[in-house]
DNA sequence: GGTGGAAGTGGACTGTGGTCCGTTTGAGGT
DNA sequence: ACCTCAAACGGACCACAGTCCACTTCCACC
């Protein structure tokens, strides 16, 4: 079920949305808007389907080969289009790619924006925060081939909807959670201690468990948000 | 996975010799095992006079173009050679970036390991914590261009020799500075948060100035470092 | 139902990263 | 001096990302 409500960078330059999300007052809590870069403008019928064909091909063909064996030509082909065509719609590799990486997002969304406690609302920001990390841990550890690929530009993942989601999230968690400081700042600080290409390097090259990481979270967690 | 994709270069230079930085117990500060990757093996006269060259060439044509449109064929002509040359010293064009940046890391790798108080050597540990997060974003900034041209594959990062003496020297910091938890984790979470990537991006895409960043690295140290 | 034109398509073409392999060269051994 | 061979060299060669543009298809509006 390719639901569609992925956004995806129709226009290659992309060049993002101008000012988007508020610096400082949006409450995700309230607004659902999701990956923020809004809804793709409406495709025409043909277009529409071609991408779905395109997604689907590519999950395929990396289920086969792995992400970095991915070409756009091969992509095109077992989709039955032309290579420009996926250009026309992704942009370039990493577009497709992020697309892709999207797409697979959906079930870390719900559980952390609508899902039940402890990650979810009804439970208190703080333990929201103690939960996010372990499951984001374990969600991009699954994908971290396909999210490693993505990452070509290091400048790009700021733009990337599920990213920005996230850092939205947890800049709001730590609002409620009253840390004190620059919550985007700390939002990234600690989104980047549990980042994909750190917690395969840790896990794989320094032979830190998994639950180490979790260890390390928790007390972050609690460094930041504890009063003086 | 598809067999780690590094297509191992025929004869990347350096790999480190990678002494120490043990997991949890090296003091780096009576092990000196510099980064220089020092110069790695003996290359033959002929090799390391054309390494010489090809560095050169690829600073000058840098300044004149932008990283983003060093080609390796420009290089290889700059200096006078062939391009199979370039590959056989330093892998692909990632590696060449790399190397390029590692030789501009003296400067500040002299001031924090050897360099006056309070970075260097001779003043508390934490006050040499407090300096480093400015001077390293300032650093970083200057070199923004290259840092961010070479990070093309995000797990290469963490083999850069360059980063590898950061972390092991933050670590150590750390370790004197009596913080408590995993050093090796809280020093990746640290200097993630003054990565120039984000640098760039919070200062850029989100109008922070680099004094709220100082500001955001004096209130981590504290609080990473502060007793319960 | 027709029509104008914007959106979409496909594939030839280009530039660059990366490989291969036959040739050359430097340095240690005799 | 000469010999030997591993190391270094160079450039032809290949694969793939990304561009371009002539052509086709959808759909909004008559």
């Amino acid at each position: 079920m390719t639901g569609s409500a992925v956004p995806s960078p129709p226009r290659p330059p992309g060049s993002g949305s101008g000012s988007g999300s508020g610096s400082g007052s949006g409450d995700a809590r309230t607004t659902l808007p999701l990956a923020s870069t809004g809804e793709p403008e409406r495709l025409r019928a043909d277009a529409a389907r071609n991408r779905t064909l395109l997604l689907e091909a590519a999950s395929r063909l990396m289920a086969g080969c792995g992400a970095t064996n991915l070409t756009m030509e091969s992509v095109a082909a077992a989709a039955g289009v032309g290579k420009g065509t996926v250009f026309r719609r992704f942009g370039d590799r990493t577009g497709l790619l992020i697309a892709l990486m999207n797409h697979r997002e959906g079930l870390l969304q719900a559980a952390f924006l609508s899902g039940p406690p402890p990650m979810g609302p009804g439970a208190p920001a703080l333990d929201r925060l103690h939960a996010f990390g372990p499951a984001l841990m374990r969600h991009e550890r699954e994908h971290h081939e396909l999210i490693l690929a993505s990452r070509t530009d290091p400048l790009r993942t700021y733009a990337v909807p599920a990213n920005r989601l996230r850092i939205s999230h947890v800049a709001m968690l730590l609002r409620q959670a009253r840390a004190e400081g620059n919550v985007e700042l700390l939002a990234h600080t600690l989104l980047g201690s549990v980042d994909a290409a750190l917690v395969h390097h840790l896990t794989t090259d320094r032979s830190m468990s998994i639950e180490q990481l979790d260890q390390g979270w928790h007390d972050l967690v609690t460094r930041l948000c504890a009063g003086p």
